[in-house]
DNA sequence: CAGTGGTCTAGACCACATA
DNA sequence: ATGTGGTCTAGACCACTGG
């Protein structure tokens, strides 16, 4: 007599839903690009109807797929206005949103430190991209950002000549990483001599500093980025 | 001949949902409650378990209900650890989750300004409630906020002694009020006088302050909260 | 054991987009 | 007219809970 393993019970949706994202993931469907329907995903996958909605459905509340009634199915693009705000939260007072210019002030190379390791599950001796820039909205400076990159992930970034405004665009594109989910931890913060330069404020001035790590569908960190924010006439939103 | 109205199509199981919302409104199923089983409402309502189940889902992910397989569908109540932390997004930087204590300072009631009248759809004469209050985590005063409610909504709200920690439970069990939405507008500020001697920090201390009006199940504004945070060992955490 | 929610199927029909 | 996703149904079976 064995002791019975509590052995995991998997739905059907879900062993399909994974299937789907491993196409996601492995660029067999990139960005963009329209799936079969669902009557021929059930029948290559031996599943009803029914079941392959619920895995479709699935992936389409985590933003990772887009449908349309009467067009079909594709996979959701970084450049789409829904998912160039899901990430960028914060928005002038008088709630005109609007998307940011950006300046690279600078991108190097350099030897991983203990916290960007810790931060992004690096290895010692691996190596980060740097990044630093200024986002102006409504033509004045708000946002002074960090962006750390593994350079594993990132081989050749210093080639691409400009760094575009939306970094999460061009990973998908020359990289083939898509963001799939970032989490964000905020503080309130005094400008440093650095941020007075770059921010045109005075010193002592209060910022919002965003400290975000971005994963990939796989669920690996690819990007840690801290910025940090003029709040007189913008603010952070958040929906709960 | 009559021109044709593009007549708007409403799927049967929205309509199920918002009459099953309705009794969630109307306290016919208050927080805590039972619901009949999913046979019993679909033969009540004349519709197939399915559409049934697709209502009850969507309200699920509204969390104004929780299910349990082989129990049954309940009405999600606000003492509930998931409610508890969920609109509560400032945590420790160790990431040691823990609901803070609170002190109640002052509860007084005031004509409405310009400004609560904005924030909370009310109309002139209105009356407000004013709460301030401390909340204290690790043993320590971390967040100073005051709270404004209508006290068309709120009657009597100065004979409760004393004022819980948890209010929203409040607002459910004695004002029927549920809290179903929350929007947060995050701002970083210096402390001010006042700050200062309910947060024991020095002047010029950067806060994060947090601006919150809180909606009902109905979609009215309820309350209006505005809190400012110590965030030198705490931080708001945002996942999107 | 009976009762609950959770999964899965098969098929019909509806709303919508495109050609 | 055709093909897509969206809705709705009816029924079978599975996993879980509690008496």
């Amino acid at each position: 007599m064995t002791t019975e393993a509590p052995l995991a019970f998997r739905p059907l949706y879900q062993q399909v839903k994974e299937r789907l994202l491993n196409r996601l993931i492995d660029g067999t469907w990139p960005p963009g690009m329209w799936l079969p329907s669902e009557h021929q995903l059930a029948q290559e996958m031996n599943v009803s109807q029914g079941t392959i909605r619920k895995a479709l459905d699935a992936l389409t509340a985590e933003h990772l797929l887009v449908r349309a009634q009467g067009r079909g199915t594709f996979v959701a693009e970084a450049e789409d206005r829904r998912i160039l705000f899901r990430f960028l939260r914060l928005t002038a007072d008088d709630d005109s949103r609007q998307f940011p210019e950006s300046s690279v002030a600078s991108l190097r190379q350099r030897a991983s430190d203990a916290g960007q390791r810790g931060k992004l599950k690096l290895d010692k001796g691996d190596r980060v991209w740097l990044i630093e820039r200024t986002r102006e909205l409504a033509g004045r400076p708000v946002v002074f950002e960090q962006i750390c990159l593994p350079v594993a992930l990132f081989p050749g970034l210093d080639q691409i000549e400009p760094i575009p405004n939306n970094v999460y665009a061009l990973y998908a594109s020359r990289f083939g990483l898509t963001v799939g989910r970032v989490t964000e931890k905020l503080k309130a913060i005094l400008a440093s001599e650095t941020d007075v330069a770059e921010l045109r404020c005075d010193v002592g001035t209060p910022l919002l500093q965003i400290d975000r790590i971005a994963y990939s569908l796989r669920g690996t960190p690819v990007e840690w980025r801290i910025s940090r924010c003029l709040t007189d006439e913008f603010h952070y939103l958040s929906e709960l």
